[in-house]
DNA sequence: TCATCACCTGGAGA
DNA sequence: ATCTCCAGGTGAT
């Protein structure tokens, strides 16, 4: 039963997801145009469309990973740290659409774009007792005008939004081949949407793509390998990295932390914010 | 291929 | 109150 393993305070903050809040003890979050409500004692799952266990990724052996990933003191303090912090499956459009919208934004502004996305763009439906609003569907937003989308409070990020819809809505992204491919063939293939470059490409391939050798490189990231591993990975500097060195960079990590090493990063992002008494949703 | 720099917006800190 | 600075980056010179 991996479901009582999972700790969903920890694992809805660390970054993957941004729609969710919690009301009491359950914490309410929007995948697509699905509503999930958890609680963590007495353990509870429901979902209003699909099955929560792809949601959980509960097909993982989360045993194995970790035993997998912990190749060193600092991924196994971070895995000791939050034992319970899992990936998630999320839906592919949405994930898409919230990490364009994450560049260069905070985590409590990501939400609050895509808050606004969903109330003018989504549509109202009643779960268990909530009134909530589903994310918008392709068709939605590729058809909009970029105002709606500035409106939303996106910025720069309106026109990129469009764009990245449109080029779903024609079928020069697919989902479900991305998913099929390997790693740098869906990379490739989403970094041809502008808005999109290797760190956000990455973010989507791991968190909705089930590529857990995706392995986003944030200044969080950057700080943690300089800080922690600047012995394995020389040349890492504070500065931005440019897309070769990101590129070069990645491979060696991957080579480093193994097939798994997406959720190697995820417990090592979310121990140095923590550590950083850095806020979440 | 690399280094700079501008970019929308909201929130925190001075 | 008002300002500055920064935030899970990317694209154009």
């Amino acid at each position: 039963m991996q479901k009582a393993t999972i700790n969903i305070d920890t694992t809805i903050n660390s970054g993957q997801v941004f729609l969710w809040n919690k009301i009491g003890s359950e914490w309410i979050g929007i995948d697509g145009q699905n509503f999930i409500i958890l609680r963590q004692s007495p353990f509870s799952a429901k979902s209003s469309l699909n099955t929560i266990n792809n949601f959980l990724r509960q097909d993982d052996d989360i045993e194995g990973i970790l035993k997998n990933i912990n190749r060193d003191s600092i991924v196994r303090k971070a895995t000791k740290q939050s034992p319970g912090l899992r990936l998630i499956r999320q839906d592919p459009f949405q994930c898409y659409i919230s990490f364009i919208c994450s560049s260069n934004a905070s985590i409590q502004n990501i939400k609050l774009m895509l808050t606004k996305l969903c109330r003018r763009f989504g549509s109202q439906v009643d779960f268990n007792g909530y009134k909530l609003f589903t994310f918008p569907r392709v068709e939605t937003l590729a058809n909009t005008n970029i105002k709606g989308l500035y409106d939303c409070g996106l910025g720069f990020r309106a026109k990129y939004v469009k764009e990245a819809a449109k080029a779903v809505h024609c079928g020069k992204i697919d989902f479900n081949s991305l998913r099929r491919a390997d790693y740098k063939i869906a990379s490739g293939i989403l970094k041809d949407v502008p808005g999109i470059g290797n760190k956000i490409a990455d973010c989507i391939l791991l968190f909705s793509l089930d590529k857990m050798d995706a392995f986003p490189i944030d200044r969080w990231m950057q700080r943690i390998l300089l800080k922690y591993y600047h012995k394995n990975f020389d040349n890492v500097t504070e500065k931005p990295l440019t897309e070769k060195n990101y590129e070069r960079l990645h491979d060696r990590i991957v080579q480093y932390f193994g097939p798994y090493a997406g959720y190697a990063q995820q417990f090592l992002f979310k121990m140095e914010r923590d550590l950083n008494k850095k806020n979440w949703l």
